[in-house]
DNA sequence: ATAGTTAATGACTTGTCGGTCATTAACGGA
DNA sequence: TCCGTTAATGACCGACAAGTCATTAACTAT
């Protein structure tokens, strides 16, 4: 009648593992995450969760790659293949983007990151490899093709895409640390958008 | 010939611990710090610690609000009191002390609640209370001014004065992740406040 | 001086948690 | 059906670090 325990499951066990590590990392942070803890979440045995992860470290690790590895791609790719103007991509397909970034795991994972990145460089070069610098060259390069097309000035702008995440920076941490003290974070992020076309527009 | 090394200074040795301890716990955040080595850079040892300090916890939660403390009470007090113009000051005061928030020790403070904020929700609040809260109501304040001597428009950056500093957080968490990765925080928070005031500029 | 007080020490206790390994049970092939 | 392979278990180990406490040494008042 009970289906037996322990099944045999080689393939899937990874990835629910990595899930369940996710979720407890989300809640508790790292360091305050037992190893048993995830294993009881993925409902396995602690020593089966050794034998696919070598270390807490590398279930950390693969937690994070796992996470980034689809995001940021679709957006990037939607930069490089729109038939928008640069100013209605930014305030369309961008600008939906950008609000939900703060509820999105990528606000988990920058949270594990300021919290452990100290002790993981090379994960956080993983991370700018991946995600920040290839981001940033798709927002610089929407500003500079406005620019070319004559829709934008030439500004600082073109340098700092940057200044276009700061508000989701911003949004981010607020969530993290003042959730109950309530700031409309879609209305941050769109006056941002707006105020940086009024600046740049040509 | 040398100095007795256990000489009694019940006075000093709470500000020399916690002092040694935001130190260490900027090197290598709250978890990964033992007490001892907290001990160690005091001078002291560990039983006189915990003479002071009854947990480890106690001894965070004193180091966050020694910091606090006396920052921002400063700007607080030079917005309420300068005779400067809302854009003057904004071009003057206000960004020169923007500048120097990434490397100030309010940027080690809200790492650390980041990181360790989820268990003392009683300090987030803290801190909300005595810097967040007053901050962002003395930005307000000078913007309100400004709008109401027909120096600004009234536009949604009145209830929004995050946007003003969304490029600190910004640049702070750069800081935190990307040091080598070059990034002129200077000019990102300047061109912002350059952006916000052509923004709303009567 | 001397006795009483308390600042200061550091060896020790205790609980926790990452990591191991001998054992068991599920599966597949002959 | 039996046997070899390996996925899966969980009791156990050892290291590490927070917190304690019996003891010592510096200061104070008389």
């Amino acid at each position: 009648m009970a289906q037996p325990r322990n099944q045999r499951r080689k393939e899937e066990r990874p990835q629910e593992i990595t899930e369940a590590a996710f979720q407890a990392f989300a809640e508790k942070g790292y360091a305050a995450t037992r190893v048993e803890e995830v294993a009881k979440r993925a409902g396995v045995s602690k020593g089966l969760l050794y034998l696919y992860f070598k270390t807490k470290e590398e279930l950390f690790k693969a937690v994070i790659r796992g996470v980034v590895i689809r995001r940021v791609d679709a957006l990037i790719a939607a930069v490089e293949t729109t038939e928008l103007s640069s100013e209605d991509f930014a305030r369309g397909p961008l600008l939906e983007f950008m609000k939900t970034v703060p509820g999105s795991p990528i606000a988990v994972v920058i949270r594990l990151l300021i919290s452990e990145g100290h002790r993981h460089p090379d994960l956080v070069e993983y991370y700018w490899d991946h995600v920040v610098s290839k981001g940033l060259a798709a927002l610089s390069s929407l500003i500079e093709r406005g620019v070319e097309r004559g829709e934008f000035r030439a500004t600082a702008v073109s340098e700092l895409p940057q200044l276009l995440i700061a508000p989701v920076m911003l949004a981010m941490i607020w969530r993290m640390l003042f959730v109950q003290h309530d700031l409309d974070t879609d209305k941050l992020i769109s006056t941002q958008i707006d105020m940086i076309l009024a600046y740049i527009k040509a």
